[in-house]
DNA sequence: GTCTATATTTGGATAGAC
DNA sequence: GTCTATCCAAATATAGAC
């Protein structure tokens, strides 16, 4: 899975980068060593370094080994790799609410299983959805995903709110204000975790169990 | 105080601003339509709506109402306005590990006096804690922010760790990552808190129930 | 598929008139 | 203090040879 390339080991190699020219199958099928999928990867990971709009076509090509023109010759821009990432990203978060157990059972229980959730999912994705996060709103695209981010939070506070309704979430902080302290702490878990760290599998109950339970000890 | 000016409520004037030409003081002194400060806080408010990089002198000088050689007689570029700003932000944070309820007291409620104040700066500052926060470390000044934010939460995080050590925070998460939740927690206001809503007082208490007790109702 | 060369635009920054 | 004009470097993108 190319979400291997797009971590911190992204493949920086130089021109003279040894490959297998082509890999060939029982029919005889050919496949390309660049296909869309690995220089998004690629891209993904120079993206989250230095921030997409710091980041140039030139960079970009350096860093997939081949020059600018050869980079264009596979993509028609930086524009359409954000789009890519932002779509896997918000896919990925998306499917998470039409899973069993977001949509069934007590609101506070779907509010857990989706918190644990979205956390291993932003490990599984960790390049695509720390890009999502970063997006500021300066293109259609940016603002498209903008927009899609915001019903995705939006579908959380409505839990959060049915859950307080029915007293399962604490009464003396405004729902709407819990919802948002809840998901930024989610969503803060891309600036530091970095996969393969011990401790990696505890993560998403350890999240729940801090956000739900609070960090003080239990008396 | 020029933090007013930096929040979504910039000066935007065309060309044809009026204003007065000089202020003169009982002894006669003048002051600059524009002072370093004044411009500051129209700059970190463009940064922040459209990202550091992706802001323009053009765009700045623009947003000014001046054009950009006009600019750069006040200022040397942009990233001298980023350093600025980004020093004011981690003054005002570190200035509160000095206070007095910071330096005594048990570890948790030390703690929870620092998370309470830095929700407060948080809102006082707002466009300059936005700023920071979102540093990429792209040049020498970013990297220098980065470097005083690190120092800035491995206090936290070791206060958190003396604080679990006197089992006065719980057990079964590690410390370390408790203490980035709650960093990440804190963080994340800037991405929605706007000055003036209903509740802003109360914000500060609402973040520390929220994160030493969880969302979770009592039973 | 990859390269060199180049067109075109934008951005940071300065010179010098008013 | 502000302006117009301009320089230079970097960035996006394309043309066309191999």
């Amino acid at each position: 899975m190319s979400a291997d390339a797009a971590s911190g080991t992204a493949p920086r190699i130089g021109p003279a980068r040894p490959r297998s020219r082509r890999a060939r199958g029982a029919a005889g099928a050919r496949r390309p060593v660049y296909d869309v999928a690995s220089l998004l990867a690629v891209a993904v990971a120079e993206f989250n370094t230095r921030g997409y709009d710091a980041t140039s076509m030139e960079d970009l090509s350096r860093a997939a080994g081949i020059t600018k023109s050869s980079f264009y010759h596979h993509v028609s821009g930086k524009e359409e790799l954000l789009r890519a990432a932002l779509e896997r990203s918000l896919d990925g978060l998306f499917a998470i609410l039409d899973e069993r157990h977001a949509t069934s059972g007590r609101p506070v229980d779907r509010l857990r299983y989706i918190v644990r959730r979205q956390v291993e999912v932003l490990q599984a994705e960790l390049p695509y959805v720390t890009l999502l996060l970063r997006v500021r709103g300066n293109t259609e695209t940016e603002r498209w995903a903008l927009e899609r981010r915001r019903s995705f939070d939006a579908a959380i506070a409505e839990l959060v709110r049915e859950a307080a309704g029915a007293g399962q979430v604490r009464a003396d902080v405004d729902p709407a204000v819990a919802a948002k302290l809840l998901s930024g702490t989610v969503n803060s878990i891309v600036e530091w975790y970095r996969p393969g760290r011990p401790g990696a599998d505890a993560l998403p109950e350890d999240v729940v169990r801090t956000v739900f339970e609070g960090v003080l000890a239990r008396d």
